[in-house]
DNA sequence: CAAGTATTTTCCGACTATTGGAAAAACTTT
DNA sequence: AAAGTTTTTCCAATAGTCGGAAAATACTTG
């Protein structure tokens, strides 16, 4: 378990990706102060590594506003991220048949680091007010996606992944102690499906699978999402089947993602 | 006309940009040694600026296949870029019933530095194999996309773009010569529309308008490419109507991108 | 419209993170 | 198991960063 080697945590990089999550955060546009603010540098720090971002091309800034956004060199990169354009092109279709047939929304989730990551949504026709745009994070404690992806990963992993996390209580249902995870993770990989009730929000149910696809290392999930007013516990395990068919198909389509 | 200050073009972070970029190049995955030697940095900067972009989430090491590749971070980044969202959302179905109907790609281009960049493309039924990416770039001056963006914006911004721009032959067709392409702007400024005719590939068609979104600051262009050998330049000519009521319709609903 | 306030940009000496050649370590191949 | 290749680490010189504070610019208000 080599110990990796010691990144700086210190320099201009950090600053810079810093700077970039901070503008993910002003999504019409942030000022000087506002980015100076959030990110918790000084003035001219921050002022001297924009300047960078933005010949860059990675941070663009208006003239006119004086607004700071992140730039469209991040867009293009990220259609490089290893098959990203598959996922529209292969697993969407497939998730809006998923969406249109059960008339819930659904969620293609993948672990990244302690959270997970939304790839890929589908809306059902109903217009439904469930928000979880692409790109959003979601914790693992609290999300059906989060604790299927929990259960089936290796322990030795899921050991690492957890040490030293601490649950927050995001509702009243959340799962904040370690214990009471542990036994749920077990019973989610009895039935291969978790189940996630108001636990992450008030007002909203969700079940998901694991998502299987060949030569990937992504652990990934798809779920379903709705409204609990719209669905009890019980019948959202119903659809369990149509769900755990969908995400078999989709692993096997998306190769090596 | 302010020099807009002098951001730094050493150091860690123009590196760290400079390998997302390289990274980009990659989309399996780039070894340590690819990396190093396309970027043209000594191992060790290569290595350490490396290991803290992967700190951070920007870029993925995987210690089975030794590979690098872009992280999710940067996924989930672009979908932060202001209303990339409503891309899919908006502007892909039109594009799509539009493609449809013609039988030919159509692709929605924005101007980015001196070049256009693909931000949403929707292929015809038929399969044909024109290879332009979401997140490609292209020129400016040997596709309709970029000619037609040229020539609708101000002349002080324009000249500004293209002064000290060289124009590289990249077909026999590509227009070369600022003069030529003064005289071309000025004919596209009349019919308000612009073609490339195998300009900037062999066997490929192209023709564009100029979108217009409220509250946009982007340059934008919508466009139809086909194969030279399915459609003249004539006919191609004869789809302008219906591409500049699509360009209308997307303007209309694409607020504020 | 001038004075006052808030925001943004620049300056510069002290300091510290970066640099990169070269060697060591870890893999791969023969 | 030796030879070759690729990756990782070391470390002292150096060059870029740091950030307080002042200057410049934009915005507000009487």
């Amino acid at each position: 378990m080599a110990s990796r080697i010691t990144p700086s945590d210190k320099g201009t990089l950090p600053k810079g990706l810093m700077l970039l999550r901070v503008l993910g955060e002003f999504p019409s546009g942030a000022r000087f102060t506002d980015v100076s603010q959030e990110s918790e540098l000084p003035v001219a720090t921050t002022h001297r590594v924009l300047a960078t971002l933005v010949s860059h091309g990675f941070v663009d800034y208006s003239e006119d506003s004086r607004l700071y956004t992140l730039g469209l060199r991040i867009f293009e990169l990220s259609h490089k991220v290893a098959a990203v354009n598959t996922l529209n092109e292969i697993a969407l279709p497939i998730m809006k048949k998923l969406a249109d047939e059960t008339g819930h929304m659904a969620l293609l989730n993948v672990l990244d680091g302690t959270e997970t990551l939304v790839l890929e949504r589908a809306e059902p026709p109903r217009p439904i007010h469930v928000q979880f745009p692409v790109g959003a994070r979601l914790p693992l404690h609290s999300t059906a996606s989060g604790k299927v992806i929990l259960a089936t990963m290796p322990e030795k992993e899921r050991n690492e992944l957890l040490k030293g996390m601490k649950f927050q209580k995001v509702t009243g249902n959340t799962i904040t102690k370690r214990k009471d995870l542990n036994t749920e993770l077990e019973q989610i990989r009895e039935g291969l499906f978790a189940v996630a009730d108001e636990e992450n929000e008030i007002g909203i149910r969700s079940i998901a699978v694991p998502v299987v696809a060949a030569r990937s290392p992504r652990r990934m999930a798809l779920a379903l999402a709705a409204p609990a007013y719209l669905i009890s516990k019980k019948d959202l395990i119903k659809e369990v089947k149509v769900l755990r068919q969908t995400a078999t198909d989709i692993g096997h389509r998306l190769i090596a993602f």
